[in-house]
DNA sequence: CACGTTTTGGCAATATTTTGCCAAAACGGT
DNA sequence: ACCGTTTTGGCAAAATATTGCCAAAACGTG
């Protein structure tokens, strides 16, 4: 199934639009996919569940020469043994009970296009030997058949694994590693680039409304603090997530704390009080001042001098705090 | 009665040193005075009780070529009618009862001196006339003489209140006003030049020391703190008092605010406490870091997140508060 | 209204604080 | 010991605070 070009235009530019986010980490990234996208290099991303690994491998699909063909994402993590090799490489009739006919894999599928293979540290050891061969040439059978098939494919890996660490514990072929792993990604998670918060709230709300034609309410800033406060531990999902069960559910025009699930609210039980550090300082200043004042009614100079500071000081103080005195 | 010239040099020395002491704004009277001792021009020293007009005034005398003769002090404040009269003009004898014999008055006293009037304010009215035409030309008669005699006198006078506005009650003679003041000099209180305090305590144990053949003591900081929070509306004279007071009675090498007495202590029953403002704000974010550290436990990225300050910030602060903090 | 004194606020120089950047040090896991 | 990650502290640039100086404004008095 092929793309036209001006759903691709579309579709790239959307992702990439909830991919940056004037997120100067995320600037890199976009560099370092604008630089991969035109080579048929192979991609390894990482990244904790949830950071967007899979939106970052569309858009370098959509970014590439082979954005008008397939994007054939596989999650190796619920596959193993023979129905992995059955789910990539596809199968002859008759092949087994079952093959009631044939049956194209993934690999066929991706034919020209982009195979991601989402959680690739889950890949059975078993199988990584059949599928690192396949990696070398792209040339395979189907269960079954007998004639070898040639694909060309652009291969993207995804993992929210150390995969140097299942190496060294046996559970990933090194070789494989190597092949899988021309470009590393890294994506950073939500807690690590909160000042994209407020504008991701901003697009999935304008994309909830838009999806459940609704109108797009607005957010107060005691929201979005305690958006800015929360670790996310499942990163940029969970935020989205969160935004449409608020919405599916929100009957108002504004969206406050107030407007939030019990079990979120749960992460806030002890709701961290800010303690802006300039307004504790400029808190005890005034009271000191205005108590200081008070003592000396309102004489400025007995007052700069209890406080230890020059009567400029103290009148450049007064102004900066906005404290009023009767004229001495 | 005229005074050797070593003498002249010792005492003059004697009481600028006291007079001055590091004191900008006793510079600028004594460029004045400098200029003014040259000269046979009538003076008029304002200032509060206590801050050292009968000083200055001697001070101008022992610099002015009169130095060697007589400095003539009248207290105006003490006499009036006749016994006015009688105090600056003298008297023959058999001039009225009590008078067995011919006395010399001040103004003959001070001839090719100096005259200092003190509380010349306190003159009464009825007096002045008499006193105004003298000075017009310093010739007078004794009570009871019939000799014209002629004498030569730099007048100095004082006053702590605000002749103007007795110009204006009609209890001071406007001529009389501007036959006394050639030249204005002002010296202003104590609190307005705290900065010299220190050294007059200084100064004025090494006098006492001399004067009672007594060990100097010295003397804490708190002390002197006190002294530059107290008023001093006695001025210098108020300072010089205590110092003796508290010289007098102390036995120990120290003296700290122990020593002094009650009566003087009496003004800092609420004892005024030192708000010193960057205190205050050291005190105040002190213990907001140590609360933010406590919520996060030990966690700077957090902490710093709380506080709304970068994490190199608190960094900063920990070292400069002295705050220790368990590796997170 | 005039005038001497006190207070105020603009300005600039100086001091201090904030904070990004980054290399070195420290840490933790293998 | 090695290595990737995190923390630390030096450095400098920028931001902010402090404060002396002084002319203008305000005040109080005659």
């Amino acid at each position: 199934m092929k793309l036209q070009s001006s759903n691709i235009k579309f579709l790239r530019d959307a992702a990439i639009q909830e991919f940056v986010l004037e997120c100067s980490s995320m600037h890199s990234i976009m560099k370092v996919v604008n630089q991969v996208a035109g080579f048929d290099v192979n991609v390894l991303i990482t990244g904790e569940s949830g950071t967007g690994k899979e939106l970052l491998a569309k858009i370098i699909h959509l970014l590439s020469p082979r954005a008008v063909n397939p994007f054939v994402p596989v999650n190796c993590g619920v596959l193993s043994g023979l129905m992995f090799e059955d789910k990539l490489f596809g199968h002859e009739k008759g092949a087994f009970t079952g093959a009631t006919r044939r049956k194209k894999g993934c690999f066929e599928m991706a034919h020209q296009g982009t195979l991601f293979l989402d959680e690739i540290s889950e890949l059975p050891v078993e199988n990584q030997v059949d599928f690192l061969r396949v990696l070398e040439d792209f040339r395979f059978r189907r269960i079954g058949g007998e004639k070898k098939i040639q694909v060309s494919i652009r291969l993207i890996s995804a993992t929210n694994k150390n995969l140097k660490s299942l190496i060294k514990a046996d559970s990933f072929r090194e070789d494989l590693f190597y092949r899988i792993q021309v470009v590393p990604i890294h994506l950073p998670p939500l807690r690590k680039r909160r000042e994209a918060i407020p504008k991701m709230v901003d697009q999935f709300l304008n994309q909830m409304a838009a999806k459940y034609k609704k109108p797009k309410p607005s957010v107060t800033p005691e929201l979005i603090n305690i958006f800015l406060r929360y670790d996310w531990p499942g990163n940029v999902r969970e935020l989205k997530n969160l935004i449409e069960r608020v919405f599916i559910v929100n009957d108002k025009d504004v969206i406050s704390p107030r407007s939030l699930p019990s079990d979120f609210l749960w992460h806030f039980q002890e709701p961290p009080q800010m303690m802006d550090l300039a307004q504790v300082r400029k808190t005890a200043e005034t009271k000191a001042i205005l108590e200081a004042l008070n003592r000396t009614e309102c004489d400025k100079e007995k007052t700069a001098r209890i406080l230890n500071i020059s009567p400029r000081t103290l009148r450049y103080k007064l102004l900066k705090f906005n404290i009023k005195t009767n004229r001495h």
